[in-house]
DNA sequence: AGCACGCCGACT
DNA sequence: GTCGGCGTGCTC
């Protein structure tokens, strides 16, 4: 098969006309064209490593040749733009199916893989076919639209389609019985300390001696891996102690991890609705009832009741026999917003980091036998195996943590959105602070738009005040890192025995060790990124590698010894707050003091029972917390989140002050909210302030448009990483090139290749390049496809569509 | 991705 | 010989 042939048998043809509204349903197409390029280019590949494949052939010859009825295409989860072909025995052929899981050997391993299509014939020289070994499931795991939605996001994101199944799977199941193998090394039999004097005090035998004693010493199987690192040995002299016969190599199942019990907390809540929720839910049910495919932004501030629109719309299609899903940001998976689902709808399976691999395996099986029909969760629970799926909400549809790091470098909220599209379900995206990405399709129609105008409570929304930093000196003329307005408010505040929330965005004591004589910041030397001080560690620590030195005496470049700490983390903040307020109690959290899950847990819980005066702390506290006595909150300093390197930058400081702001005034009392910069006039601030995000999307938009970013263009960013730097240098500097000389200026515009923002990072090097191309048009498939083309592994090739984040 | 295989230089 | 450190190419 391979070809043209094996995908028009397959599922695998059933090319998806999908697409995020864009031009992706012909991106799709080119990229599965490149998919197929690859595929013959590697056939010729294959002739200069003939002669090693027949010596194997010879020895194989001896073995009965397969009696196939049938061909499996199989995705493995490796990062290769390519299926393979095995053949599928009389005892196999009628479980054989698209969407099974079977157990293949390949290049000598036993492993996991997911038939893609099959077929009654192949071009696969027989010589080379293999056998499913085994098949690991009586029906699909995954049913042909997750199946297609998988090759959407394997062509759609220039990943492999294994890599994309792997995404969607329990871990559990990508090893067989939710096992995993691992190589083990053991003294072969008979093999006992005298053999040792065959191996002693030769220097160059030095290592497999080490190598057989720590074996013999070990009176049982040793991990490979644990002891190559262990001895700092290769794989060299452990394979010759096995030619030697001394050793032996052995394949075991790993040990299955234990299955704990988690605990469900539930919150009654029914409101009577409101027009606007009412207006929203009826919409909704309409295209639900049409099972029609309906994209909709639900846009309202907090408090407005967009919770309460999930839940009717959840019940109106489980009403239907319709399943949902319900994606929330990791940080806002609390048994608080749980159990809100969890008390209106018996069964619901809740998705959450915290889960062991099979505890992710019962849940996913007991939403796709259909015994839960409500699924909740992180990102990731995008791909639950719901049944009849009738509602997709994506709450914060705006937080950026529903883009992946990691490959598949995904959007939730963008599969979101296609998965809907392929099963013709309703698909809510909730903000009140949208992304400009759903804010534009919303107001070009290609969303519905759901507006919650009133606060569900009908509280109003609560004063921010801007303060300017620049007129804010201290005696000597240096600036401070709390205004007399903040620090009034403070003060009162505490005296009327209310709660305040500060604000900072940077952890530490100081972040930055900063030369008076030569300007230059101390960075890691591993990372080019500014090393902060901990003052509890009495040390510099780099954020981005975890690197910890002791507090140079001296300025490293220039020798003076004319250091200075610049600028204020959480730390100092903490630490001013207990000169101006002695005797108030504060608590602080950032990801130093919070280690565990607990930490967390404690801190909240003491200012929750109001055994705390003021918390302090960093990104952590800036969501989704709901605290009725904080009267007082403190952005410290709003500047940090303006001055990132990053288009979206503007978008999250409105975002960051919005979320900041929302934490005070949500009961009957009064809240003070205030805002510290030096920038009064930027957007993203004034119109915060003025809860007016229709003014600030105008204006961002505007600047978007003007500037070419998204949603006016689509991006896409490749990072060559490496640690030698040539190697990182002439790798993009020629993808660069080729990609010039292949795509017009007009089609795709190729930005560098710079260095990366973390241009140095463990010792790595790091080379971006960026392309920009317009929404319509064929310019980014084609990008795509030329750059799988250009696949080296030597210097590490990472592609990034629609990055998040220039970082 | 792994992982073999082959080549080279260093050491002894 | 032995060992480690690369680069190259393959895996149905």
């Amino acid at each position: 098969m391979g070809t043209g042939k094996s995908r028009s048998n397959g599922i695998g043809a059933a090319r998806p006309e999908m697409g995020l509204f864009g031009p992706e349903a012909a991106d799709v197409v080119a990229a599965s064209d490149a998919r197929r390029a690859h595929k013959g280019a590697n056939k010729g590949a294959h002739k200069g490593a003939q002669k090693g494949a027949q010596k194997k052939g010879q020895q194989k010859a001896k073995k009965p040749p397969i009696e196939a009825v049938l061909y499996a295409e199989v995705a493995l989860n490796r990062p290769m733009r390519r299926e393979y072909t095995y053949a599928v025995t009389a005892a196999f052929a009628d479980r054989v199916v698209p969407g099974v899981r079977v157990a293949v050997s390949f290049s000598g391993k036993r492993e996991v893989a997911v038939v893609t299509a099959t077929a009654t014939e192949t071009d696969v020289p027989k010589g080379r076919l293999k056998a499913v070994d085994d098949v690991l499931d009586d029906e699909p795991v995954l049913d042909e639209k997750l199946l297609e939605l998988t090759r959407w996001i394997a062509d759609y994101y220039a990943c492999a389609w294994g890599e994309a199944l792997s995404a969607v799977l329990p871990a559990a199941m990508k090893r067989e019985g939710g096992r995993k193998t691992v190589a083990v090394l053991y003294p072969a039999p008979g093999v006992d300390e005298s053999r040792l004097e065959e191996l002693e005090g030769k220097p160059s035998l030095e290592k497999q001696y080490r190598v057989l004693r720590t074996l013999l010493d070990a009176r049982g199987p040793v991990l490979r891996k644990d002891l190559t690192k262990k001895l700092n040995v290769t794989f060299g002299p452990v394979q010759s102690l096995v030619k030697r016969g001394l050793i032996v190599i052995d394949q075991v199942i790993a040990a299955p991890d234990d299955l704990l019990s988690g605990d469900r907390e539930a919150r009654p809540r029914h409101a009577a609705l409101t027009d606007d929720q009412a207006t929203a839910v009826t919409r909704l049910t309409e295209a639900i009832d049409a099972d029609e495919f309906c994209p909709a932004l639900l846009y309202g501030v907090t408090g407005s009741g967009k919770t309460e629109v999930y839940l009717r719309v959840i019940e109106e299609a489980l009403a239907r026999g319709k399943g949902a899903i319900v994606l929330v940001p990791e940080i806002a998976l609390t048994p608080q917003t749980v159990g809100w689902f969890l008390d209106r709808f018996g069964s619901v399976a809740v998705l959450h980091s915290g889960m062991t691999d099979l505890q992710r395996l019962d849940m996913w099986q007991r939403v796709r036998s259909g015994e839960a029909r409500v699924v909740v969760g992180a990102r990731s629970a995008i791909f639950a195996p719901v049944k009849n799926l009738g509602v997709i909400v994506v709450d914060e549809e705006h937080e950026p943590s529903y883009k992946q790091g990691s490959v598949p470098r995904y959007h939730a909220r963008d599969v979101a959105v296609v998965r809907a599209k392929n099963v013709g379900a309703v698909c809510v995206l909730g903000s009140a602070t949208p992304s400009l990405e759903s804010w534009r399709n919303a107001n070009q129609k290609r969303y519905v738009l759901l507006r919650l105008r009133a606060r569900a409570s009908g509280n109003p929304l609560p004063k921010v005040e801007i303060v300017d930093m620049r007129g804010e000196r201290d005696e000597r003329g240096k600036p401070r890192l709390f205004s007399r307005r903040l620090e009034t408010l403070l003060r009162e505040t505490i005296a009327r025995s209310e709660q305040s929330i500060l604000f900072i965005n940077r952890r530490g004591f100081a972040p930055i060790l900063w030369c008076q004589e030569c300007h230059e910041t101390l960075k890691c030397n591993e990372c080019d990124v500014a090393m902060t001080w901990h003052k509890r560690l009495e040390r510099m620590a780099c954020h981005s590698c975890c690197k910890e030195i002791p507090v140079p005496k001296a300025c490293p470049s220039c020798t003076a010894p004319a250091l200075r700490f610049l600028g204020a983390g959480s730390q100092r903040v903490e630490e001013i707050l207990r000169l101006i307020a002695p005797h108030a109690r504060v608590g602080r959290m950032d990801s130093d003091t919070m280690m565990r899950r607990e930490d967390y847990e404690e801190t909240l819980g003491q200012f929750g029972r109001g055994e705390l005066d003021v918390l302090v702390g960093t990104q952590m506290i800036a969501k989704g917390l709901d605290f009725p006595r904080v009267t007082l909150v403190g952005i410290v300093s709003a500047d940090a989140s303006l001055h990132q390197p990053d288009f979206r930058a503007s978008e999250r400081t409105y975002q960051l002050v919005s979320q900041v702001a929302g934490r005070a005034g949500r009961a009957d009392l009064p809240g003070h909210i205030v805002v510290q910069t030096t920038a009064t006039e930027e957007p993203s601030i004034v119109c915060a302030a003025a809860h007016d995000y229709d003014s600030f999307a105008l204006h961002e938009d505007a600047e978007r448009e003007r500037h070419g970013y998204p949603p006016y263009t689509r991006l896409l960013r490749v990072v060559w990483e490496d640690e030698d730097e040539k190697r990182v240098l002439e790798a993009s500097s020629h993808a660069a090139k080729i990609l010039r000389e292949e795509l017009g200026p007009h089609q795709v515009q190729v930005m560098g290749p710079a260095p990366a923002p973390m241009a140095l990072q463990r010792g790595r090097h790091r080379v971006h390049v960026m392309l920009k191309a317009p929404l319509s048009g064929q310019g980014m498939s084609r990008a795509r496809a030329i750059l799988s083309q250009l696949h080296t592994q030597r210097p590490r090739m990472a592609i990034d569509v629609d990055p998040a984040s220039m970082m």
